[in-house]
RNA sequence: GCGGGUGUGGCGGAAUGGCAGACGCGCUGGCCUUAGGAGCCAGUUCCUAACAGAGUAUGGGUUCAAGUCCCUUCGCCCGCACCA
């Protein structure tokens, strides 16, 4: 009989469909586990190859602790709230509601195709408002708790979508998204403050297991310094505040510099006796892009204030304040001292404004350039300080600072709240009601959802409202509070809302109480195995990390992280090597695999194709070899020879072979785990057959890899029931040791010859029958032999002189 | 600049400090075939007719033994980037 893959995976995709195979239970004897992939966004360009490699690489994980006894949540819903299919309604003039249900459709029946053993009865979708009622209800629980407020602001604005952005969502200037231009733009803006669990974030970091790539990342993103916040008077009156990482360089603080918007510039302005330079540099810097106010190599520029100066606290020395673009209002106090010795860019900016160099940490050449690697070096006129290491200086200033009652130590993050309106249609409704007495109010719970309103318009607006304030039924309601005449927020959240805590909803995705039944959370949470992208890394796994333990805190969930494990899966790249797009004409459309070698062959390819955590050319020339090997575990099966159980000489390549499969599967080296299953099969064919016992464990080795094929053998070889219900094989350490091994025998380190020897042979006995060798004999000669080596079962050394 | 990776045949890639190149692709030769983008057998790191050599980006070191550990230099990928 021939291999037909589409006839037989369509014949299992049914079964499994009909007897509910893959369904979890909330209710086992067995122990849980959760593996989750992020969950797509339906695009209208259907399923990428890239996706499959995610979702069978869990799929495999899934299946075999489903044969090794566990109850297994494998869950899939949609992700579908967004601009792609906002626009693309706009454009054809079709209701997002009908675009998101088309796209979900074809993707569902492309992820069907594939036989992922998903629990298709836990389907969420985020944008269905039996989901978002509990994404709208955990923002008003994060409002009540003062996490979400509204804050005018300067905004990252893309200026193609119309719609502010997250900090996350600029990549070097542009839009994440669109890779529009990003302008800043004064705007008030609902916030969450995620600032607040920064440091839990950091900490909680190392209770879970994550590649260290994606730990690292999180912990440069929230960014945090520790240092000293110092005050410095002023000759106007004001202290300025600044931060600073050393406090221990203060003597040597020759100027201060302000952000263009600080605040206090504007309270000086009748003191200042160049306001009007002051004012055109404020202008220039507000009319400049995020993109070019952070250009690297660009040249400082600045204007001192004239009028009033700063008063340096440890040595009483006036010094100048400058303002100057290079000194960020968002970070820190929005202030600096500095230290032109030892850092760059007040180096910079002193030499090109001749302002004084001094060094205070002795070892660098400061006329040449600021020495800032200088944290071993001795502290030099700096007063109390000198002769101090930096440390020590560092401990000692921050007290004196203390006393002085002028500043403290202090810690601070590079992590900013989080921007969490957009000025679009298709997401979640802010359920926020401004009223003019009582100021903003949440809908009452028993309102939730809020539904998105049928509207006929819903392109965005230019003078960057949303496009749901023109909807005047809509936006003018009364306040819950008090009944007077107010207005619904008419903003909606950003599209990491709803995946934010999504994989809570599917331990109970019916839930109309509440977002899922403690009960159901307790059990299935954490998430065992998270996969996903690299590129969700400080966007939606840090978002949701917050949120869960937001959840955490308020008694909804019950462990302060979501996910025990996260690993994340490399891309597949064009056959070109490069990254696959339609204009660059390099996409591989994952139904024309499965149509031409089937889901099976694409399965085992995406999972063979090489480390699965770098990224990988996709190669139509090596798919094939795939198909090949499963058309031979296919003839296989014609090719059953007599006898019972594991024959002697197959036994130690099976007990090796499960061993390895099982490992390989555990630690992310699926290509590996298949390369051993293909050296198992070329093993039997080598011997003329294979029996019906290691023809079984070979098909059950192989089944989470390819369920379909090895559905239809087990089937077509009468073993009981499904394979998709029978057991995992267990190894027997004992029996991985081969009777006879070959070892190498090596002169000088140099391998000159092999023999073949029983396994436990005692090293005398080896050594023996290495010299016994007529090449080693040879070799040795009449050398002197200084020293013999055995490392049993590897290797012989013998070292001559 | 900072952080995380990474560098091995023609290609994707294997190798708890112990036989470099598993497994697959491709390629070469043969068998079978009316035919082959099918199947089977053999071979395939480089140099060599063969013996012998050489070989894991680079230069050094540790070791009986180094792709693997330590130091140097170089290249590439990803992330962040005037964060005081």
């Amino acid at each position: 009989m021939m291999y037909n893959p589409t006839e037989i995976e369509k014949k299992w995709q049914k079964i499994w469909d009909d007897e509910n195979t893959f369904a979890a239970s909330n209710n086992s004897d067995k122990p849980k586990f959760y593996a989750l992939v992020e969950f797509p966004y339906p695009s209208g360009q259907g399923l990428h190859v890239g996706h499959p490699r995610s979702y069978t690489a869990l799929d495999v994980v899934a299946r075999c602790r489903r044969l090794q006894g566990y109850n297994v949540l494998y869950p899939m819903g949609w992700d579908a709230f967004g601009l792609p299919t906002e626009n693309y309604a706009i454009k054809n003039h079709i209701h997002p509601e009908i675009v998101t249900k088309n796209n979900v459709a074809r993707f569902k029946s492309q992820l069907k195709s594939l036989g992922l053993s998903f629990d298709w009865s836990r389907e969420v979708n985020t944008t269905d408002p039996s989901y978002y009622k509990w994404t709208q209800w955990i923002f008003i629980k994060l409002f009540e708790r003062g996490l979400a407020y509204k804050k005018k602001m300067a905004v990252n604005w893309c200026s193609s979508c119309k719609c502010v952005l997250a900090n996350e969502e600029v990549v070097s200037g542009a839009c994440e998204r669109c890779g529009g231009e990003v302008v800043r733009k004064e705007k008030s803006q609902w916030m969450l403050k995620i600032t607040e669990y920064a440091q839990r974030l950091i900490d909680d970091l190392s209770t879970v297991d994550y590649p260290e790539r994606v730990r690292a990342q999180q912990l440069h993103w929230i960014g945090r310094s520790t240092g000293a916040q110092v005050r410095f008077d002023t000759t106007a009156g004001d202290p300025i505040e600044v931060f600073t990482t050393r406090p221990d360089t203060l003597f040597g603080a020759t100027y201060m510099v302000m952000a263009p918007e600080h605040s206090l510039i504007e309270k000086w302005s009748h003191q200042l006796k160049n306001v009007e330079e002051v004012r055109a540099y404020q202008a220039e810097a507000t009319k400049k892009s995020d993109f070019e106010r952070t250009e690297v190599a660009k040249d400082k520029t600045g204007v001192m204030l004239d009028g009033v100066r700063a008063i340096n606290p440890v040595n009483g020395r006036e010094i100048p304040i400058f303002i100057s673009d290079y000194v960020l209002a968002s970070y820190g106090t929005g202030a600096i001292m500095a230290v032109p010795g030892h850092d760059t860019r007040d180096w910079e900016f002193a030499k090109k404004f001749g302002l004084d160099i001094i060094e205070v940490v002795k070892g660098g050449n400061i006329e040449v350039e600021a020495f800032t690697d200088c944290e071993t070096g001795i502290m030099v006129n700096s007063g109390f300080l000198d002769g101090l290491s930096v440390e020590e200086a560092k401990e000692k200033i921050t007290n004196w600072l203390k006393e002085k009652g002028i500043g403290e130590s202090k810690v601070n993050y590079k992590l900013r709240d989080w921007v969490f309106s957009r000025q679009r249609y298709w997401g979640e409704p802010i359920p926020i009601v401004d009223c003019p007495k009582c100021g903003f109010v949440a809908i009452p719970e028993d309102q939730l959802p809020l539904r998105l309103p049928r509207v006929e318009n819903y392109e965005p607006t230019e003078n960057g409202e949303s496009p749901l304030a023109s909807i005047h039924d809509w936006v003018n309601v009364s306040c819950p509070k008090c009944g007077a005449d107010a207005k619904r927020e008419t903003d909606t959240m950003p599209q990491w809302a709803g995946s934010s805590w999504y994989f809570l909803r599917y331990t109970d995705p019916n839930n109309d109480k509440e977002l899922a039944s403690k009960q159901a959370i307790s059990y299935w949470l954490p998430v065992d195995w998270y996969n996903g992208g690299m590129e969700h890394t400080t966007l939606h796994l840090l978002y949701s990390r917050f949120w869960h333990k937001f959840l955490y805190d308020i008694n909804v969930v019950s462990t302060p992280e979501p996910y025990a494990k996260r690993t994340s899966h490399g891309m597949i790249l064009g056959e070109n090597g490069e990254k696959m797009s339609k204009s660059r004409g390099n996409v591989v459309n994952p139904d024309e695999i499965v149509k031409e070698y089937g889901a099976d062959t694409l399965r085992l390819y995406e999972m063979f194709i090489g480390d699965f955590e770098k990224a990988a050319p996709w190669s139509s020339a090596s798919i094939r070899g795939c198909r090949r090997f499963l058309e031979r575990v296919w003839s296989l099966s014609e090719n059953i020879i007599p006898g019972d159980g594991l024959r002697p000489q197959t036994e130690a390549a099976f007990h090796k072979t499960i061993k390895k499969v099982s490992e390989d599967i555990e630690n992310l080296k699926y290509n590996t785990a298949i390369a051993a299953l293909m050296a198992l099969l070329n093993t039997v064919t080598d011997l003329g057959g294979i029996t019906r016992q290691e023809y079984r464990v070979m098909l059950i080795l192989l089944n989470p890899f390819t369920p379909h094929i090895t559905e239809e053998l087990w089937e077509l070889s009468g073993y009981d029931g499904r394979i998709s219900e029978s057991q995992w094989p267990e190894y027997d350490a004992s029996k991985c040791i081969e009777q006879m091994i070959e070892i190498a025998i090596q002169i000088n380190g140099k391998v000159r010859s092999r023999i073949t020897v029983p396994a436990d042979i005692q090293q005398n006995e080896a050594i023996s029958a290495a010299k016994a060798d007529p090449k080693i004999a040879h070799a040795i000669n009449e050398k002197k032999i200084v020293r013999e080596l055995y490392i049993p079962g590897k290797i012989i050394n013998i070292v001559v002189k």
